[in-house]
DNA sequence: GCCGTTTTCGGCCCGACTGTTTTCAGTCG
């Protein structure tokens, strides 16, 4: 028997490379490795296929990722031969188990976590706050009172579990307070920045951002208005505080010729502002959240040559204007400097919902009120998919309801016809990808639907060979048209199945079935660098809210803007697609 | 540690704020 190396996952080794990078700037390192650490982290979450896969077909191997060169490589491969890394090991044989969750805390860094840990012997968030309790920090040097208390307020927070969000849970409230601080009196414009207008995700704080003659004014009704539970800072150009809720936010009120440059900068993500600061290095031109400024960078501060607006920025530095989606130093620098950058779908590009759930199992609207709200939305079709019978808690359905269901489809759409509604319903199934890989339709069922949408809802926990398996012999079997969220993860709560996702999305472009976006903010699955991944393969992709009820269908901007952070264009996606084209697809599909 | 139509060696983004300071280190984005 062989030894048993235990599998490390892709996410594991961009958590290691960050644990290096952390360390290293404890120990205060040179901060130029450092940052290649962190780099590299940020490229390995980018790639969407996985390292193995990386690494046996590209000719240069780990290599051909940039940002990672000879020795993170070799880390890299150590780790995901040995499942181990003696560098990192290393390392952390000086620390505590529990010390570099200390770096989770807002502001304590690197520096003064060593500080902690070494004048006091702190090595956990817990004995942090108990030396904060005890009034011990504030006898270190370079800390204070304040110091503790702001620490403390940090720690409080920390378990909260308030540090990060789904992006549905918060982009709401953003656009709600750009609207008031647009309504305040003096502000010429404002948005919001950061990464909820990058639409990660999840979110962390919220960032806004708005210009007007008179700064101070603006940031005086700001922290008056109520919008803020707690204020914690007033000046003349930034309000902090906390929502309602206890989410961390930030006003910045900048002069109208920084706003666009301003905006590039608080909307990031980080990685992307370097590589924007370092070509405006390369063309003599210093870049900050001000403007673009000739003359470089120690000299007497230049000429302005950009800032009033994003376009202006980007276009100084020779790039077309970058969608905010893609902002992740994923390439769409390259691209915008040749004229490569997609033609992004837009919600506006969606003509259909394909998956909702119905009375009949587990949903809790009508075939016909779905579709008059899908009429108020401007769909010109949609698919009905209750569950299939396999899947008892959700009162999946059989051939039988199937049945009646498509009478009654039959009956609506005769009716929209009658009246010259440029409408129609069409009948789909949800059905279980079972253990064994069969799908989940029996012979009448597949005599009555449209179309059948494959899902796993079981065995979970299956080892990556087997769960990849089932799914591609489901793929393979023609049944199934689309594949409904094929890792199974749900944001903060439930990591994805062990699934490869890269050979799925292989079989699913040789065999023409579309993979879903699951558009409800807490699954997104695909993801935005799966589909990204998948629109190179060519494997076609669908964009669905798995609604359960009326008003679900707002949920599609999430799977809308997750398709644009995967640069994915409108052609790709069969919800896009004239209902007669989709109906030729099925027809082609199901021979 | 990474990288190269300025370089295979010598560079590597930029500024604001805070708290503790008396000229600055640490943190953040």
């Amino acid at each position: 028997m062989g030894m048993e190396v235990t599998r490390v996952t892709d996410e594991q080794v961009a958590e290691s490379l960050e644990q290096i990078a952390q360390i290293l700037q404890i120990e205060g390192a040179d901060v130029f490795r450092r940052r290649s650490y962190e780099r590299a982290a940020e490229a390995v979450r980018g790639l969407g296929r996985s390292l193995v896969e990386i690494r046996e077909t590209e000719p240069k191997g780990l290599q051909s990722i940039p940002g990672i060169g000879e020795a993170i490589s070799k880390k890299i491969e150590e780790m995901l031969d040995t499942g181990e890394l003696a560098y990192l090991n290393e390392m952390l044989e000086h620390y505590p188990p529990g010390f570099l969750e200390l770096l989770r805390i807002p502001g304590l860094g690197p520096s003064r976590a060593g500080l902690l840990y070494h004048e006091l012997g702190i090595g956990s968030v817990d004995e942090l706050e108990e030396a904060c309790v005890r009034g011990q920090v504030r006898e270190l040097k370079g800390m204070g009172e304040k110091t503790e208390q702001k620490l403390l307020q940090s720690i409080e927070r920390y378990w909260r579990g308030m540090e990060r969000a789904l992006l549905g849970e918060v982009l709401p409230r953003a656009e709600a307070l750009v609207e008031m601080v647009r309504a305040l009196p003096a502000v010429e414009r404002a948005d919001f920045a950061g990464s909820v207008r990058r639409a990660k995700e999840t979110v962390g704080d919220l960032d806004l951002l708005a210009t007007a003659r008179d700064q101070a004014a603006v940031c005086r009704a700001f922290a008056e208005s109520g919008a803020l539970s707690a204020v914690e800072l007033s000046g003349d150009t930034k309000v902090s505080g906390r929502l309602h809720g206890g989410r961390q936010m930030d006003l910045r009120v900048v002069e109208p010729e920084s706003y666009g440059a301003a905006l590039v900068y608080f909307t990031g993500s980080q990685q992307h502002n370097i590589r924007l600061r370092e070509r405006g290095q390369s063309l003599k031109l210093k870049v900050n959240e001000y403007g673009v400024f000739r003359g470089g960078k120690d000299g007497p501060e230049g000429e302005r040559v950009a800032g009033e607006t994003e376009e202006s920025v980007y276009a100084a530095l020779g790039l077309a204007w970058i969608p905010p989606e893609l902002r992740e130093d994923r390439g769409e620098i390259q691209a915008a400097a040749t004229g490569e950058l997609p033609d992004l779908i837009d919600i506006g590009d969606i003509r259909a919902d394909l998956h909702m759930h119905t009375t009949a199992s587990d949903g809790r609207a009508s075939i016909a009120e779905y579709a008059e709200a899908a009429m108020k939305r401007g769909f010109t079709h949609i698919g009905i998919t209750d569950h299939s019978p396999a899947l008892v808690i959700a009162r999946g359905i059989g051939a039988d309801s199937l049945r009646r269901q498509r009478d009654e489809i039959d009956a609506l759409n005769a009716r929209y016809e009658a009246e010259g509604r440029d409408f129609r319903v069409l009948l789909g199934s949800e059905a279980d990808i079972l253990m064994d890989g069969a799908v989940d339709a029996s012979a009448e069922a597949l005599e009555v639907v449209d179309y059948v949408i494959g899902a796993i809802h079981q065995g979970f926990s299956q080892d990556g060979e087997r769960i990849t398996g089932r799914i591609t012999q489901a793929l393979e079997s023609g049944v199934i048209d689309i594949l409904a969220h094929p890792t199974g993860r749900l944001l903060l709560r439930r990591d994805p199945y062990a699934v490869d996702i890269s050979a799925v999305i292989d079989v699913a472009a040789k065999h023409d079935v579309a993979l879903e976006i699951n558009a409800s903010y807490d699954r997104l699955d695909l993801s935005d660098v799966h589909s990204r991944l998948a629109r190179e393969r060519g494997a076609l992709l669908a964009i669905n809210t798995d609604s359960h009820s009326l008003g679900e269908f707002d949920l599609l901007r999430y799977g809308v803007l997750t398709a644009r952070r995967g640069w994915v264009e409108a052609e790709g996606v069969i919800n896009t697609w004239p209902l007669p084209r989709l109906q030729e697809w099925l027809a082609k599909r199901r021979g």
